[in-house]
DNA sequence: TATTGTTATACTCTATAACTATA
DNA sequence: TATAGTTATAGAGTATAACAATA
């Protein structure tokens, strides 16, 4: 398209991160609305998944949301019968998230839809490639502090 | 710090580009406060620089910014007399943008100040992994049809 | 005194529709 | 009829402060 040049922040991966994120989270909103959830849903049902009994603390951290921001999304999941809050019994300040029955199917269902909105990145790179960029992004994000 | 493993979504580039445009916003607020501008305006002005004469509207596709956004961010810059709206004589309807004296130098004054928001990443990548980085950025948005 | 989850609130960013002036 | 810029408006995402319950 325009064929204008990024001039001195050329090497900067800011410009290049928020166009990126803009471009995945409208594709996520059309992805996620016929379930009628928010974006973020399957990153934080996937996370619980992998990990149940997580505090919503931990999720919270690990994607990068803030506490009340949580809130309303397990709000959500729970409202639609995806995510059970069970308080721990060590720690009654804490909430141990599941995936309830529904959850986990609804997951699979998600996932597959979801998926495809990286479709067109798995193209354009290889599987080695695509490790790499993984890797060093995760690299950036330890040393912003980030996980 | 959360040892949470991503799970289903272990390869997928969302999430991580989520975390990574949080810190990097939150990070460039800070920078651009003692500017009195607004996120972005860096991105802006940098364009403009290297690519003086610009419409609005190859700006705003480049940065990827909607144009009713670069109209406010264009007010802000022009209200500070860092840019002018100049009239294109070929075709009344487009702006030809330029930085101002005042522009130019500011642009050297910010990007020393917004530049250190990416130090850690220069520290934790070297050159040819930052090149390889975004190489792979580019790449992507390219095959999302974005730049 | 510190931490988890919650509520309330506000602000930024982004998106969309409708208008104008030019082409 | 289409495009560049503008205005107005709404929505999603994110942030902070203050509170309750618990440690």
């Amino acid at each position: 398209m325009s064929d204008l040049d990024w001039g001195l922040l050329s090497n900067s991966v800011g410009p290049r991160v928020r166009l990126l994120r803009n471009n995945l989270n409208a594709r996520s909103i059309a992805a996620s609305d016929p379930f009628g959830l928010p974006t973020g849903s399957l990153t934080i049902m996937s996370l619980i998944a992998q990990n149940p009994g997580s505090s919503q603390k931990e999720l919270a951290d690990k994607a990068g949301i803030t506490g009340p921001g949580l809130v309303s999304l397990v709000d959500d999941l729970e409202r639609h019968g995806l995510v059970r809050r069970d308080r721990s019994t060590t720690d009654r300040r804490r909430n141990m998230l599941v995936l309830t029955d529904k959850g986990e199917k609804t997951v699979a269902e998600m996932f597959k839809v979801v998926s495809q909105i990286e479709a067109p990145i798995r193209e354009e790179l290889s599987a080695k490639e695509l490790d790499q960029l993984i890797g060093l992004i995760d690299r950036v994000l330890k040393a912003l502090g980030e996980s």
